[in-house]
DNA sequence: GTCTATACAGTGATAGAC
DNA sequence: GTCTATCACTGTATAGAC
């Protein structure tokens, strides 16, 4: 009987789907079984600390993304281009709203605590990336910040409230409106 | 020995604020008979569905809440002194950041399709509640909706973002910032 | 590297005494 | 209306065969 092989690497989309889905403590052991097809004693081989170190990999593995795909383009790149490219990259990442922010989530319940310093790293540097290549663009540091956390604070909520009224199209909405904000400040 | 008789009502806020910072999943039975000091009997005599009837009573408070004290004034007082109401009311209910969205953390697990229509109405009226007012004041309606929509998602994400920073001034300068901003439209 | 079998604590829920 | 005792089950985790 021929037996596919997985590296962890397949392995980690797979169960960070069933955390996004379920949430922390939703996301049980048989759920990730069943989704990966894999046994409890492979996961314990390939993730020793269980089901936390599952979870602590995986949210490595979402800030790694997002500091290749948009934290280091807003930081070195040049900005308006960074930016746009930023929202292209968050449509696609959150599928139009239909997929949520497991940073965010987890930062709802008693899980924050767990995983307290990935998930404050994660939206520190989001701001602060997204704040710098503003100032890099010419406007001013105050404001900078106050439209970097403003803009987060919306792809966020648009997040939540797309999942909460269940409407594909709000997710949308509420990106065109922060991209029309924050393009007042191009020159 | 005295002992302290419970209504339901008095039960309530206990246990809501048990499903706040645990979630769905993480309140279990033990951590809700240790903070409400009532045994698994007592509750399953107040809560004869167990544990989602626990939860489906407490959106429905929270539902009630919003209604009395924000919505309705919204829909029927005078506009401007409804939505200053509502900041204060916002401010205080959620302690300043210190304390989540209920409807908000369900919506972002699957705990959202246990509560559905809950979910989805409590959101909805909110968004129509703000945007009907905006409109009595002569805001024009596309644009009374939109604004509507933004000033939800910045509460939502603010709520959000002060939690995953633990930054108890995020959420008050998320406020301010919508305040300021939803000011243009006043006469 | 994968599996099955197992341990054992914790889960939601029920029965029945007081 | 409150409790304790107990239920069947699922939870995470481990041991050890292949």
């Amino acid at each position: 009987m021929t037996r596919t092989v997985f590296e962890k690497s397949d392995i980690i989309p797979l169960v960070a789907e069933v955390f996004r889905e379920l949430g922390y403590e939703g996301a049980s052991l048989s759920k990730i079984t069943a989704r990966t097809n894999l046994s409890k004693g492979s996961l314990y081989h390939f993730f020793p600390g269980g089901k936390e170190e599952m979870a602590a990999v995986i949210l490595d593995n979402v800030d790694q993304w997002f500091i290749s795909n948009i934290f280091e383009p807003l930081e070195k790149s040049e900005p308006w281009s960074a930016i746009d490219h930023m929202w292209q990259e968050v449509d696609t990442y959150f599928q139009s709203g239909q997929r949520i922010c497991l940073m965010g989530a987890f930062a709802l319940d008693e899980t924050r605590d767990r995983f307290t310093t990935a998930i404050q790293q994660y939206f520190v540097r989001w701001i602060e990336a997204l704040s710098a290549a503003l100032v890099r663009a010419d406007v001013p540091k105050e404001k900078a910040d106050q439209i970097s956390e403003e803009t987060i604070v919306g792809i966020q909520g648009g997040l939540l409230l797309s999942r909460a009224l269940n409407d594909n199209s709000f997710f949308e909405r509420t990106l065109t409106n922060l991209i029309q904000r924050i393009s007042v400040y191009r020159n």
